[in-house]
RNA sequence: GUGGGGGUGCCGGAGCGGUCAAACGGGCAGGACUUAAGAUCCUGUGGCUUAGUGCCUUCGCGAGUUCGAAUCUCGUCCCCCACACCA
């Protein structure tokens, strides 16, 4: 068969014929299927998408065989660095570069069979995508949501950009492994994300997603409550000069504060110090950290090093003088940027305070010990009970914690906060492949945002590539004038961060082609939000908290009425390499779906992807196992080619029906990988001669994973129209058969048997197979326990009961009967059929077997007599002799 | 360090209290077909066996709960991923 010319074929005639075109259509309920869309990278796709795109695929054409109104869409996220990079390595335009990439995604996509509705693609390097983002950066704007700041930022020297602290890994920049990040200051764009970091994290309860990616969110956002506390700020005469404030979720060690320290950037240091003898050394060890970046001097467990200030501050609980110092270990961006330090219990403190001989005191003990500050080696951070903290001694820390909070918000000394690790979004970005931000600097009026009547801001075509940002070079684009004075003034080069783009997309599929509005709101409410997502886990704590926290705004702002895009989500594991690991271009380990496809047809391809592991789970390529895949899928094709079109026997309708059942839940709850056994369980039990229908069925329920052959023996079994547009199958649980279903077992448990018979005996010859099956009673026997078991459903009780009757010698059997009753009782068990079930049973495939062995059958009863013997004897494991 | 996910037969992986020597695939071995190879089909694939599937031993390691554990609890070792001094 050539699968090739299948593929092509239905892959034309779905495109020509619309199939996966969707409109709105108020009278259908709608579901909304979306992969997170990819960047075009110039490699192409390889077997890791395609397995991505797969998942996706397989849901929506099961969706849609469900009578649902599927939108499916597919797009671009095509700005970005590699298109840059391109062009300063290979001296390609990013935008040649990209249109080609996005050519070659296109192209190697439809070849997959996936049912995108390709009119509503979109791409976000397009003026007709980033306009809207300009608009919305403005709406933003308007909202008070963007500022500009100069700020100490991340700096790439190899992409000679600032990157976000998302993008920095182990101090280190996420594109370049091996490149330390630098630290630089500059003027940069902002969107105060932290105004919504309460409803990320509460509006996590309401959505279905993988629990795992809901905790790193929100330790992400990471939310303390806490206190924030004032302090007076004096000389070494006691003189007050100034004020500090500090954040802490440990209210309750306020007794024990003996020093406070201050982060490097915190502007107070140097306004402490000017001018005094601690000048020089303050100076010279700020330089000293402020060259290392952040990551680097902030990393756990590196040594804390600092330098005093001079100064003291009066702490208002206790009326002591205390210290103050600068040092590296204090975040700046986190909490006011300064830390009253407890040594004795907390674990930075007790090292900085050893390190440089500062007091401790202890003011937590253990309930029945006494800590010694001069005996401790770590700090104490458990619960205990309250000293030396005036009228809260004695009390529990956790008591005393809110009792001080509450002086503290008494006296005026400090206030309760809740405090966020989540930082506000920069999306500045000194690159070229980027949406223009829309704002021209005016000498005069600052910062003024272009009119909307002016977007988009065209990113102009002809620049120079090489050192920094690329826009500066063309001069048309720089100089302008300003929309508010007149005035000459310049554009912003910045361009966006790209997660801006992707933060919206989903979106636009629903009203791509609108040039009046971002999207129509009519269209947005009937096809938003998305109902399934599917995508992979390193974008947990970047783009889906981004596009979650734009929904949010967009709300505020009046575009939606959601308050989530992305109802569910699934994270489909990692495809790895034959050798294990992660699949890449570097390791070698890439597989092409075109090399696969070539060889086997996609829908071999697909096949495989999803039986080999569950889709959740990280899993391994082998270029082996596809061959059994292979095998399974010539197998279809040859039985369709030679079966006979009657009708279906109870045995397939039963195994039918309960495939129908499984497969459809399997697919809902995306268990690929059990729907393909269970297909391939009930093909096997496919007959010469079965009914037009039950191939029908079976050809349905494989359509979702391997459509282009189902297609293909749909239409050879004569049906015109698509198998994609035809409804799945309903399953009839009443004809689901477990006796007919554990008869068919029974004989192939009897076969098998005299196989492995065979196979001990070594006879040249066979002929005559003589099958004695159980007495009577030992039927009787089973039934008997089953009704016992029945009017006692706790196992214990059972077993207890049995014990007392004459069954007691039939321990294994008793244990082997309860499980199948209590885990379901309403039906009856398959091991416990009856004689006369099984003597059936055996007589209708005699035929059969004595053609399978070549020998003549003879089927008997044992004898009463025989008692002993058939005692050991399982019912359903007749003996067997051969002569 | 913290959080999450894992360790199952020759291999990839199901199973997540009882129908478990463990689905399904791959590999390997034997057989059928063929002049032969390939393809295809059948059978076997922990050990012992009186052949009855009977017994024994297995699901990282050690203990426990239970009539019963690959599945639950605790401890322990190893692997992967994410976060990284968040006061």
């Amino acid at each position: 068969m050539d699968f090739h010319a299948i593929e092509k074929k239905w892959q034309k005639k779905w495109e020509e014929n619309k199939v996966f075109e969707v409109k709105e259509n108020q009278k259908k309920k709608k579901i909304y299927v979306l992969e997170m869309f990819p960047y075009p990278s110039g490699s192409g796709l390889h077997m890791g998408h395609a397995f991505n795109y797969t998942i996706g695929d397989i849901y929506a054409r099961f969706k849609r065989m469900q009578g649902f109104n599927v939108l499916y869409p597919m797009g671009y996220d095509s700005f970005g660095l590699p298109a840059e990079n391109a062009a300063i390595k290979a001296g390609i335009h990013p935008k040649k570069y990209t249109n080609t990439s996005i050519n070659n995604f296109i192209k190697q996509q439809k070849s997959l069979g996936l049912s995108y509705d390709w009119s509503r693609m979109i791409s976000t390097c397009t003026p007709e995508y980033y306009k809207w983002n300009q608009f919305f950066f403005l709406k933003f704007m308007e909202k008070g949501l963007v500022y500009r700041k100069k700020a100490s930022v991340n700096w790439c020297p190899k992409c000679k950009t600032v990157l976000a602290n998302e993008q920095v890994h182990n101090g280190k920049c996420w594109r370049h492994k091996s490149t330390e990040v630098e630290q630089k200051e500059l003027e940069q764009w902002f969107i105060k994300t932290t105004e919504y970091a309460e409803e990320l994290l509460k509006d996590l309860d309401k959505i279905d997603w993988p629990e795992r990616i809901k905790i790193m969110q929100r330790n992400w956002i990471g939310r303390s409550e806490g206190v924030i506390l004032n302090f007076d700020v004096v000389n070494e005469e006691g003189d007050k000069i100034d004020n500090i404030s500090t954040f802490t979720t440990r209210a309750d060690t306020v007794y024990g504060i003996t020093y406070l320290v201050l982060a490097v950037e915190h502007p107070k240091v140097m306004e402490w110090v000017k001018g005094t003898k601690y000048e020089k050394e303050v100076k010279e060890f700020i330089k000293k950290v402020k060259k290392k970046s952040i990551i680097e001097r902030t990393a756990e467990g590196k040594e804390k090093n600092g330098v005093f200030l001079g100064k003291y501050f009066i702490n208002p609980f206790t009326g002591d003088k205390c210290p103050l110092w600068v040092a590296d270990y204090v975040l700046y961006e986190y909490g006011t940027g300064a830390v009253m330090a407890v040594p004795t219990h907390d674990e930075r403190d007790f090292q900085f305070a050893k390190k440089y001989n500062l007091p401790m005191k202890v003011v937590i003990t253990p309930k029945n010990k006494k800590l010694k500050v001069e005996e401790m080696k770590n700090a104490y951070v458990e619960n205990g009970v309250m000293i030396n903290s005036g009228k809260f001694n004695g009390l529990s820390n956790v008591v005393a914690k809110n009792k001080i909070i509450e002086l503290a918000e008494k006296k005026g000394w400090g206030k309760k906060t809740i405090v966020y690790k989540l930082k506000d979004w920069l999306i500045s970005r000194q690159r070229y492949w980027g949406t223009p931000i829309p704002i021209i600097k005016c000498p005069k009026c600052d910062a003024v945002p272009v009119p909307y009547k002016d977007l988009p801001v065209i990113l102009p075509h002809n620049v120079k590539f090489g050192e920094g940002n690329p826009l500066l070079t063309n001069k048309k684009f720089v100089e302008t004038t300003c929309p508010k004075c007149g005035g000459k003034a310049k554009r912003e080069t910045d361009t966006m961060d790209t997660f801006f783009d992707s933060s919206w997309y989903y979106l636009r599929y629903a009203d791509n082609k609108n040039d009046k509005e971002p999207f129509n709101k009519k269209k947005v409410k009937y096809w938003l939000p998305v109902d399934q997502y599917i995508g992979g886990a390193e974008h947990a704590c970047m783009h889906l908290i981004y596009a979650r926290f734009f929904t949010k705004v967009l709300r505020d702002l009046g575009f939606l009425d959601f308050d989530e895009p992305f109802k569910k989500l699934f994270n489909q594991g990692m495809l790895h390499g034959d050798d294990g690991a992660v699949m890449s271009k570097s390791r070698g380990n890439v597989v092409l779906p075109e090399t696969i496809s070539k060889k086997y047809g996609i829908d071999t391809a697909r096949f495989f992807l999803i039986s080999l592991a569950s889709p959740d789970k990280d899993l391994r390529w082998s270029d082996e196992g596809i061959e059994g895949s292979y095998r399974f899928i010539k197998k279809i094709i040859n039985y369709f080619k030679k079966v006979k079109i009657g009708k279906s026997n109870k045995k397939t309708e039963s195994k039918l029906n309960k495939t129908i059942k499984l497969v459809t839940e399997y697919i809902e709850g995306f268990k690929y990988n059990l729907a393909s056994i269970q297909l391939r369980e009930f093909f096997e039990s496919l007959g010469e001669e079965e009914s037009k229908s039950t191939l029908e069925k079976f050809l349905k329920l494989l359509h979702p994973f391997c459509p282009h052959i189902t297609e293909e023996l749909w239409e050879k079994l004569g049906n015109e129209s698509f198998i994609s547009l035809h409804s799945w199958p309903e399953y009839d649980e009443s004809k689901i058969d477990e006796k007919a279903e554990a008869s068919e077992e029974f004989v192939e448990k009897v076969r098998k048997d005299i196989h492995s018979v065979k196979n001990l005996i070594k006879l040249e010859k066979i002929e005559e197979i003589k099958i004695i099956i159980a007495p009577k009673w030992k039927y009787d026997f089973f039934n008997k326990v089953k009704k016992i078991l029945e009017k006692t459903r706790s196992p214990k009780e059972v077993i207890k009961e049995l014990m007392k009757t004459n069954l007691r010698n039939h321990g294994k059997e008793i244990s082997k009967i309860v499980p199948i009753i209590i885990k379901d009782n309403s039906k009856i068990p398959k091991t416990v059929l009856n004689q006369k079930t099984e003597l059936n049973a055996l007589i209708e495939n005699k035929k059969l077997i004595e053609k399978e062995f070549n020998a003549k059958i003879i089927i008997e009863k044992a004898e009463e007599s025989k008692e002993n013997k058939a005692r050991q004897a399982n019912p359903n494991k007749p003996s067997i002799i051969l002569r």
